[in-house]
DNA sequence: CCGGCGATAATGAACCGCCATTCAGTTGTC
DNA sequence: GACAACTGAATGGCGGTTCATTATCGCCGG
């Protein structure tokens, strides 16, 4: 529990954490690589976090917070259709490969094991960023943007994934080149929206024998 | 190096490492835990492999062989055209998660840890897999299949992000309930070849200003 | 203003449990 | 009896965590 009033030093220790876990994973970080990081010292961690894991939730809690604070004032702004907005939360997360790539190597490396193997930890947040996806696909399927017949939170979780992916990509290959991210979401809103065989979709008329409405 | 020429025991462990790294991760599993889930002395680990990371990386390795030179034949027996054997290919992705649920596990779990930390580790086997996916996609565009104006290697990236994450979130819940992977394995084909817009795509005709061939 | 006092924040050396790894000894085999 | 396979208790060191000590700060009486 840090109760405390110094905001300052929680700050440092968080920024530094998110560098050292981004660069050496959570497990071959020690504390005392934090604590260098940070300029203070190892016992001073202790003072703002329970242990080792609650550093690393807390820097998830709070980092997602932030990206999904900013995410959604974004996606106000933005307005427009269901769609567009979509296609600016893609260029958004693909972004961070080149805004903030520690968090982007931090989130694309650690969020897997952190969801599964600190448990009892639900991992809010995370739900919370797929529920913004969830709310536009099914925003754009009430619109009649997107056919209604698919599951959104399939869907959901495959955009997701690919993003991810696609993020985890960018990241490791921007240290090499630097990257055009805007063409890869054009790109993959391409192959979302439109898919990626030629020709016209087969059969656009609702499918036959499903279960009567 | 294992050297030796038992066979039995190495099976065995390998077996046991799977199952215990898949359910409590690589880095909370100890080593006597694999010893003890195999029915072997902790020493006897280390005649067959060089130390745990060794045992993570052999266990990579041997599995995705497997799952590759499987895979390789069955769409070899498949046959049909590269959507049809793409369609095949995510079928037996998925099918993990009901097939060999600790394999899925691990896999999904797993990976990107092992290849971004265990450097010096190219992860050929992943690259592997890539290729079999990569190299359907290119046949598809080569038969006209699928637009030839997408980047392979993206889309290729995008659709494993998507199986890989899908797979995961089948996995963990395939605990609770019992799952159809061959219903979501549909969708997502749906998805990848045609879009998730209503409608039909808009200006299926060659992009204008290409450079000229 | 000063200086001293209690409280709070910070320090970092030492502690201690954990676990990967080893190796002297045991078992089994031909 | 020699060789190889195997064992599992012992070891060593690593690193998360603690806590006695020190520094800093806010406050107030003189």
């Amino acid at each position: 529990m840090a109760k405390a009033k110094a905001p300052e030093k929680r700050v440092r220790i968080l920024d530094a954490a998110l560098k050292v876990f981004a660069e050496q994973g959570f497990y071959n970080a020690r504390v005392a690589d934090v604590a260098r990081a940070a300029g203070v010292a190892d016992g001073t961690i202790y003072l703002y976090f329970q242990n080792k894991d609650d550093l690393l939730i807390s820097l998830f809690e709070e980092r997602m917070e932030e990206i999904i604070a900013a995410l959604r004032a974004d996606l106000e702004a933005t307005g427009g259709d269901a769609l567009v907005r979509l296609r600016r939360m893609i260029e958004r997360h693909l972004s961070m490969a080149v805004e903030s790539p520690l968090l982007a190597e931090f989130i694309t490396v650690e969020l897997r094991q952190s969801a599964k193997f600190v448990r009892e930890y639900e991992n809010p947040r995370f739900q919370e960023y797929l529920t913004v996806l969830r709310d536009l696909v099914e925003e754009g399927q009430r619109e009649g943007l997107i056919r209604s017949g698919m599951d959104s939170r399939l869907i959901v979780r495959a955009i997701f994934g690919a993003l991810d992916e696609v993020l985890l990509t960018l990241t490791l290959a921007s240290t090499t080149r630097s990257i055009d991210f805007r063409e890869v979401a054009e790109t993959l809103c391409d192959l979302f929206f439109h898919g990626m065989a030629s020709g016209p979709r087969p059969g656009t008329m609702p499918r036959g024998p499903v279960v009567a409405p």
